[in-house]
DNA sequence: CCTGTCACG
DNA sequence: GACGTACGTGACAGGG
């Protein structure tokens, strides 16, 4: 045991801030066995796990404790009987878990220390004394502002949620003052949390300001007199007692008697067993699961039960055996393969998995199919894996021995995939539907388990095959990686010995079919079976042939501007090291903001959380207002956007043999509702700016073609009038008024014949901020006016319409109830975050209340999308893309109008006959030979 | 791999 | 116990 000293490292834990943030970030989870709450528990072990991780490397701490506090009544009440009187009683159900991480501290063979009338604070503050002066080092994990007078001479505060170190700077940035005055500056501007009473009417801002001019809390008070300001002198004067006692609150006691020593927190490994048997007590699963792989040791079993989070399986739950990869089946021969499609047949399911060469559905080729009829009766169908490539100068790139000809498997899959007694069930069924009709099959009906996720616990969680195994069947799949490595030397599928490619390919098929098993009856019990059913599984063979259809992008267009972009770039790259006095990265967010803030030392440099400065538009723009540069970087990220993410990169998502580009769309993504596009996303090209938008003009419509752009006028506004039923609103788009404009007539008593843009502009920004779940500050910063302006205009908006008041907190209120809100098609979003504490609460709020809006947006079109094949099944006509909003299509040249007629009709009823909404839905089109003139 | 920035509805 | 704040997304570049 070394002695605590030069080039030692204490790291001390603020444990009551541990505590109360995982209190705070966590669901109130219970033990399954006895319902004991445990979610702080958990949180504090999973923050404890995580800092141990982050801190094994070469700054590791040699002594490392978590401090408590301990009791109610500390020397601070004797001082003023108010201290902390203000503080909340502790949640009923945090109580019991103290204990608890005080348990879960010492299983992590952590020093755990507290003492009985003092607080954490202050044996922190003397520990770091102690260590000061043996000249060892501090870090102090914590975010708590009355530990920062202890910062400097080797002690320095950790962040751990922000991973920020706060250093003498961070104190300075913090209280404008160095860490030895923070006690004054504390002193002045006093504590609303822990009541302190300080000096009414001073802040920090302004305490920092007195005690930089007079050096001292004593100076400034035995000086008082002097202070100009009559107001501040009174105060200073009348409330000095009041003021002194202040900073005798909030002065760590730096002489705790403590009754240990330094050394005896020297950094200790943990013991697997006690760690564990912890864990394993508090039923915490994952966790277990985790440390278990960190120490290098087995995960213990725990009693099945539920796995921490959402959804406890129903109490119908199916009875599975253990999965078990060695226990799948290699089907190499078409007698082989019979009778797992006998047994399909007979059941009148079969979870189906295809494995390709790559994640690209339009480019890559098939490799195998797994089929899985029963949990752990699987099998995998090799069809396309390489021989050894070690067998030899020929051996490399023939077929690998095992595997049946892949004209076959398919024909003798296709029957079996296509008939529609026999539900084929998959995870993300859109890929592999893709991939088979490449192969002549269309596979259908079809059930797919992450769609049936998404449908009950939107909100709770992804829906990926990894998250919902390991959340429902307490089991971790094989990695892809395992077998294909990552980065440059990664395999891909084809090359996987098929040994392996069998225990992989067939548990996907397994784990999927067992998650069908458990989703199935929950439908309808979570009320969700029509909105699974009527809006998820209908749209993926929709959404299968639109990415397959693909839009037309010509390639020259691209190529052109990408050319003519890189000389403007090039061009305001000289202007701006020029007005910068040096060549830097103009494209690195941190080396301009050290060229405005620190070289060229403008106004207004705001570092973030990484301590870096922002840069983003809004600060470039108010700096523009004085000064060239930053508007010159402007104009340089406009192009180096358009060029880097749509004239360069969408000129490589150009599908070598259909010459089109194929998006993907995500349907479980958003947890609205909404669709994501990816690969590329083709719902973010420019549209806004003049130049951005010409970059539509590279979506074309082939020779004889045409392109046909509907989109839904106003969607979210004329649903936010229905939801909250504002006859106003209502009426205006029954009359089809401009609603931004009437919106502002009503608000400021302007006659509509009399309406200015700028009053317009307001109107629509605060209308949109309504569907956000409007804040003044929100609105403040998007108008750029005044917060208190932006409140008025709220207040007034709010009293104008005092129904869209009434839809925003019976919103909340009914989250706040039921942890969900609803889209009038009845699809469910959990909000779990809505009971949260804290800045959390406030976007939840506002997600909640922009959810059923933006959600029953997204439904229409959802519908309108699922009827649009018959309705135009007769016309030479193809549906492209979905912008949220939009549907663009292709059509015959001189069908433009009949297509029109048809589209329009099913958007513009595309609500009916399930809901019949006050307001008309409103379908524009516009056609063009590209997208820019289309839409 | 994360963060900042910026494109869309 | 402090703390930032309009909703929902995805892609790219820089930087460790």
């Amino acid at each position: 045991m070394t002695q605590f000293g030069k080039g030692c490292h204490l790291h001390l834990i603020d444990g009551s801030a541990f505590i109360f943030r995982a209190y705070h970030a966590l669901p109130p989870l219970t033990r399954k066995s006895d319902g004991l709450p445990i979610g702080a528990v958990s949180g504090f072990c999973n923050m404890l796990q995580k800092y141990v991780e982050d801190n094994a490397g070469p700054d590791a701490p040699t002594h490392v404790a978590v401090i408590f506090d301990k009791g109610s009544h500390t020397f601070r009440n004797d001082l003023y009987d108010q201290y902390k009187a203000n503080r909340e009683e502790m949640p009923e159900d945090l109580r019991p878990q103290i204990p608890l991480t005080r348990e879960a501290t010492i299983a992590f063979n952590i020093a755990c220390k507290e003492l009985e009338g003092y607080e954490a604070d202050d044996i922190i503050a003397t520990l770091s004394r102690q260590a000061r002066e043996a000249g060892g080092r501090v870090t102090i994990i914590s975010s708590d502002k009355d530990l920062m007078q202890l910062v400097g001479d080797g002690v320095e505060m950790l962040d751990a949620m922000k991973n920020r170190r706060i250093d003498r700077d961070g104190v300075m940035e913090k209280f404008g003052v160095w860490p030895d005055r923070v006690v004054d500056v504390q002193a002045l501007a006093g504590d609303s949390v822990d009541n302190v009473p300080g000096a009414p009417g001073i802040g920090i801002k302004t305490a920092a300001l007195l005690i930089n001019e007079w050096g001292s809390l004593e100076e400034l008070l035995d000086n008082a007199e002097q202070i100009k300001q009559p107001k501040r002198r009174q105060t200073l004067i009348d409330k000095r007692e009041q003021i002194e006692l202040s900073k005798r609150l909030v002065q760590l006691d730096e002489e705790t008697p403590l009754d240990f020593t330094l050394d005896d927190l020297e950094v200790r490994e943990p013991d697997p067993e006690t760690l564990l048997e912890f864990l394993t007590k508090m039923e915490f699963r994952s966790l277990t699961k985790r440390i278990s792989d960190s120490l290098g040791v087995e995960a213990p079993v725990l009693p099945d039960t539920t796995p921490e989070g959402a959804n406890p399986p129903e109490d119908d739950a199916p009875e599975m055996p253990a999965i078990d990869p060695e226990s799948y089946v290699w089907v190499k021969t078409a007698e082989d393969l019979a009778p797992w499609i006998a047994a399909a047949h007979e059941r009148g399911w079969v979870a189906v998995d295809t494995e390709t060469t790559g994640l690209d559905e339009m480019a890559c080729d098939l490799v195998g199919i797994s089929l899985c009829i029963e949990p752990g009766e699987a099998c995998y169908i090799p069809l396309a894996h390489r021989g050894d490539s070690d067998g030899g100068l020929f051996g490399d790139g023939d077929l690998a021995e095992g595997q049946m000809p892949m004209q076959a498997a398919l024909d003798a899959l296709k029957p079996l995939f296509e008939d529609p007694a026999v539900m084929k069930i998959g995870q993300n069924m859109k890929y592999d539907a893709k991939v088979f009709s490449r192969y002549g099959i269309d596979i259908s009906p079809i059930d797919d388990t992450m769609l049936m996720s998404y449908a009950m616990n939107a909100g709770l969680h992804t829906h990926g095959m990894d998250a919902l195994s390991e959340r429902y069947l307490s089991h971790v799949p094989i990695p892809i990686k395992t077998l294909l490595g990552s980065g440059k030397k990664m395999k891909t599928f084809d090359q996987v010995p098929i040994g392996d490619a069998v225990k992989y390919a067939a548990e996907d098929a397994d784990i999927t079919l067992r998650l069908w098993k458990i989703f199935k009856p929950q439908l309808h019990r979570a009320h969700v079976t029509r909105v699974y059913e009527g809006l998820e599984r209908p749209l993926v063979p929709v959404l299968a042939e639109m990415e397959r259809n693909g839009v037309q992008v010509d390639r020259n267009v691209l190529s052109r501007m990408s050319g003519a972009f890189a000389q403007k770039m090039a061009q305001l790259e000289e202007e701006i090291h020029e007005l910068a006095g040096e060549s830097f990265n103009v494209g690195s967010p941190k080396q301009l903001g050290e060229i405005l803030f620190d070289k060229m030392g403008l106004e207004g440099g705001k570092k973030g959380k990484t301590g870096a400065y922002g840069t983003g538009a809004d600060v470039l723009e108010d700096l523009a207002t004085e000064h060239e540069l930053p508007a010159r970087v402007l104009d340089w990220r406009q192009i180096s956007k358009l060029k880097s993410t749509y004239t360069d990169a969408l000129q490589g998502h150009i599908n070598a043999e259909t010459g089109r580009v194929h998006t993907s769309y995500v349907i479980a993504g958003a947890n609205t509702g909404r669709l994501a596009s990816t690969d590329p996303n083709l719902q973010n090209i420019p549209v806004r700016s003049e130049e951005g938008r010409r970059i539509r003009e590279a979506f074309v419509a082939p020779e004889g073609k045409t392109l046909v752009s509907l989109d839904y006028s106003q969607i979210e506004l004329r649903i936010l009038a229905h939801m909250a039923d504002i006859d106003a609103l209502k009426q205006a788009f029954r009359d089809g008024q401009d609603i931004h404009a009437m919106t502002a007539s009503e608000m400021f008593n302007v006659p509509m014949d009399e309406m200015t843009p700028e009053i317009r502009r307001q109107a629509k920004a605060i209308n949109f901020g309504v569907i956000y779940g409007i804040s003044g500050f929100g609105l403040a910063r998007n108008l750029r006016i005044p917060r208190k302006d932006a409140q008025d205009f709220i207040d007034r908006y709010f009293e104008r319409f005092p129904g869209i008041k009434a839809y925003m907190d019976d919103t909340t209120e009914f989250a706040k109830e039921h942890k969900r809100v609803e889209t009038l098609f009845g699809r469910v979003i959990h909000t779990p975050e809505i009971a949260a504490k804290g800045p959390r609460a406030g976007f939840a709020k506002r997600a909640a209340i922009n959810a059923p809006i933006q959600g029953t947006a997204a439904d229409i079109i959802r519908r309108a999308m699922i009827r649009m094949p018959e309705a135009i099944e007769g016309l030479p006509a193809k549906m492209l893309l979905q912008v949220h909003d939009e549907l663009l299509f292709e059509v015959e040249t001189g069908a433009e109008d009949a297509l029109i007629e048809a589209a329009r009709a099913v958007m513009e009823g595309a609500a009916e006959p399930v809901v019949k909404l006050d307001v008309p839905l409103v379908a524009d089109a516009g056609q063009g030979s590209n997208w820019a003139e289309a839409h």
